[in-house]
DNA sequence: TTAATCGTTCGTTAAAATAGAACGTAACTA
DNA sequence: TAGTTACGTTCTATTTTAACGAACGATTAA
């Protein structure tokens, strides 16, 4: 390796970002075997692949990851340098924030709260499944996760997970089951239930919950997806197990109402990030500030 | 400006780090006349000049600085990929501290100190005069300067002062003369002095002092080095002003003692750094091992 | 005044990047 | 299962870019 060719470096970067190099030599406005070429002399230079050619998809290899974080510290800053000499001044790249689909809304309205205080802030939601939220991750499309998945740090990436909030379960009850006790009693023996599905965590939690108590729940309907768990909540007329957060503002509006809180059970709500050098500017102070929303 | 060439960035970095475009085109092993015409395409792209021509010698604009700034950044982490790439370590890059050659050394030496305890640590010490440090860090050359002149922050470049010890200046007294009580009385109107140089902000405090007491000083010799001064102190059979540490070891070994301290009067020790991004990653942990050392 | 140093300019040559066409697979689709 | 599309690779010809070297100009040092 004589020297390291940082335009091959760039293509690279924009592959790697992008994971598809025909749409990537038209948003760079060059042939695709001009690019291919490029990036073959990357690899050669490296003596090692970056990608994997999987089916007809160009696949980064733990190399590639590694390469693509430094690439993106480099060419980040270089952006930045390039907006600096165009416009004279340096605007605040947009955050861009992955948040799980299934995620309660609220939640993400709480946490993303001290953003929308500043005016100068731009910042963009992307809800998906957890899969593609660590893909985006990984290839420097999202500054931040936000999912109740903790993800340790493997070889390959280096994940950073921070424990946002711990939520305690709550079993939720609509207007004409309000009467119900504040604990646990046999009135709750002949109740109808909507639950989290078997994907979320809680719902161990919740059986276990039952086996102690012995409660044989009628369970007519179940959801992994908190927006959906809401509505059911609001509108079958059964009890519900979930995080009071989810239906925060039926519970203001008494529409529905809280009866007690599962014993040692918490949904928990992690921020994840990639360990890097270069961060968004806004990350460490909106991570901080929200060290515990309970 | 269409897109930014980072092979001509690059070329930009190697001169004016360096300061020089024949030298630099020797070691990249290219000749003066293609480093000059990339430089000039950079230039031209941008719009703007990055170098005066002052005589023979480029001396880098304002914007130039900037676009300096920004580069190292972006190349520093190049190199350590480059490292990776060819080594696959990261070998921690040597930390390279200016000094001020006219301070006293055991300061910097307890300063190091912790950098020493570490033995997979480089550190270079490089001792120059004040204008000099200034020039090699805003050139990135170096990491941090150890210095007794604060650097407010201008437009121009972001210099970040912190201050590491105050220390008292005290009166220091050869073994003849250990008998001298520890505050100032008549018995010291008689006695010859050794005193910093009016380069020395210290010389100022002395001078009010000695009007406060109504003494006019037999001042035998005066020096700006605080190596110069020690061995004055050590040699000249005088009464000497300077902070104690400079002769920490002689105080210790009862070669010289202290007689006292001038009241409200001390030397201040800054470290000076560049507020950039990316710093040398041991930065952070040794100014904060070194909060307070007096 | 002379010589050495340093950067620029110019014409020529060498090297690198690019486009375009042909090719090879994999995945979709009907 | 055959046809079609999507995606990446390879090859050659062409264009673009970088490089050298010699000549030049200006500044500093001897």
């Amino acid at each position: 390796m004589s020297r390291l060719n940082y335009h091959h470096l760039y293509y690279f970067w924009r592959v790697a970002k992008h994971g598809n190099l025909t749409a990537t030599a038209q948003q760079l406005a060059i042939s695709q075997s001009a690019l291919s070429a490029q990036i073959n002399q990357l690899e050669h230079s490296i003596g090692q692949p970056l990608f994997t050619r999987e089916g007809r998809t160009l696949v980064l290899t733990e190399l590639g990851q590694t390469v693509l974080n430094y690439a993106e510290d480099i060419f980040q800053r270089g952006e930045e340098l390039q907006q600096l000499l165009k416009q004279g001044t340096l605007a605040l790249p947009s955050l861009k924030i992955g948040v799980l689909s299934s995620m309660s809304r609220n939640f993400i309205d709480t946490f993303i709260q001290p953003l929308m205080q500043q005016n100068d802030v731009h910042f963009q939601l992307i809800a998906r499944p957890q899969p593609e939220l660590q893909e985006l991750l990984a290839q420097h499309q999202l500054d931040i996760i936000l999912t109740n998945h903790e993800l340790p740090s493997n070889d390959e990436i280096a994940w950073q997970s921070q424990l946002l909030a711990r939520q305690p379960v709550s079993v939720i009850a609509p207007q004409p089951l309000a009467h119900l006790p504040t604990q646990i009693d046999a009135s709750y023996r002949e109740q109808r239930w909507v639950v989290p599905s078997y994907a979320s965590p809680l719902r161990a939690t919740f059986e276990s919950f039952c086996t102690q108590h012995e409660l044989a729940p009628d369970i007519i309907a179940e959801a992994d997806d908190m927006a959906m768990l809401r509505l059911l909540a609001r509108d079958s007329g059964a009890l519900a197990v979930m995080p009071a957060v989810v239906v925060r503002d039926e519970l203001l509006s008494g529409l529905l109402s809280k009866r007690f809180e599962l014993p040692n059970s918490f949904e928990n709500f992690y921020a994840v990030t990639l360990s890097r050098k270069y961060q968004h500017p806004l990350l460490p102070s909106l991570l901080q500030a929200t060290q515990h929303l309970s």
